[in-house]
DNA sequence: TCAAAAATCTTTACATTGTCAAGATATCTT
DNA sequence: AAGATATCTTGACAATGTAAAGATTTTTGA
């Protein structure tokens, strides 16, 4: 194209000035919002923040970069969708099933969030020495601490319990998410009336 | 190429005569063995087995259908595990235990026959109608059914005890797998001793 | 203030992948 | 042995992740 002035559009604006980053972010989401994991592509990230296909890597190093920031986001997420829930309820174990159901309904309602975070491309949950002590992870802990203390739960510590009561409310996540379960529970309710049924004994 | 003779290759033998099917399992699984499962491509499987790229698609529909195949059998393994790790237990319980123990070990050494059970390529996990009555979960009802007649465990019922025993186990698997674990369990011993040590007061 | 530097974005380009269509070769059927 | 069928190869296409080089905008420093 030549250089002349055209109907000269404004160069301005066409360059998002720092915030391209969360642009991108944000088409990400929405994408993975709309439940097609496979079609969460660089390329497709690009285009609906409406900008080159090349341009996602002057804010990120790869394709796992922006993947790793979602997933990071998405621990947020749990986490506030755990502390919400556990605000209504009153004893510590009350608030300890809480967690739990607000896990398994957490994940039925934003499955790709819950598969990015347990993702090889992401591994937000890889920490490096051992167990999170913040995040989603982090107020199981405190919840589980919390009942030890109260004396209404039976473990040998707070890692052993923490662990078996994750892995029971994960492993029922996943097989309500990409498991048997997947075909059987179709709403909310049901998710979190499984939740409540297999947690609610703790 | 000119139509001569030259070497004349023999021309026979070239041809998979009805068993580049199970070639192409095998290289399959080779490639998966390997720990890669992003390079589990249809093209590398393809050359592994000494054959053109398009090769395959005479013999399954995609690629999808080669991953749940290979998931297919994987889930078979799995079984033929946890059949056998019960064999040396006497007691209901014990057998129980056994093949809670067995989930978790197998999925730690076979990380990515593990999860190609668990994908939405795949999706072997996702049987019709409600939970499947054999496979890997078919041994689960089995020992439940015992555990409950027996009276060692105690849940409303036996779909009830095994979604709850396979939720705990199977977090516990992806929590080493592909959680928050995988930089602390390195070993198989130690695999096993976190699963006795959570499943085992049942 | 204004030219150099840095940041941001685009355009090209390349290798890899899944998939399809058309052709070639082998095997089977009759 | 000839036609039909099964099996395999070649070639092509679009989509993807990524890198290099150029263009444009913004910032910086004298």
């Amino acid at each position: 194209m030549s250089r002349s002035s055209e109907i000269n559009t404004p160069k301005t604006e066409h360059y998002h000035h720092g915030n391209l980053r969360q642009a991108l972010l944000d088409a990400a989401r929405v994408i993975s919002d709309e439940g097609n994991l496979e079609q969460l592509t660089l390329r497709e990230v690009a285009r609906r923040a409406g900008v080159s296909h090349a341009a996602p890597y002057h804010h990120f190093k790869d394709k796992a970069a922006i993947m790793t920031a979602l997933a990071h986001d998405s621990d947020a997420r749990l986490e506030i969708a755990m502390r919400s829930a556990m605000k209504g309820s009153q004893t510590p174990e009350a608030r300890l099933n809480a967690i739990g159901v607000a896990y398994v309904v957490h994940a039925f309602e934003h499955p790709n969030e819950f598969r990015m975070l347990f993702s090889r491309e992401t591994q937000v949950m890889l920490s490096p020495p051992r167990l999170p002590k913040d995040g989603a992870f982090g107020v199981l802990l405190e919840c589980v601490t919390e009942c030890l203390n109260a004396g209404v739960i039976h473990f040998p510590d707070v890692e052993t319990g923490s662990l078996y009561l994750w892995s029971l409310v994960h492993g029922l996540a996943t097989l309500i998410v990409d498991g048997p379960l997947h075909q059987t529970i179709k709403t909310k309710k049901q998710a979190k009336a499984l939740a409540v049924k297999l947690t609610g004994g703790f």
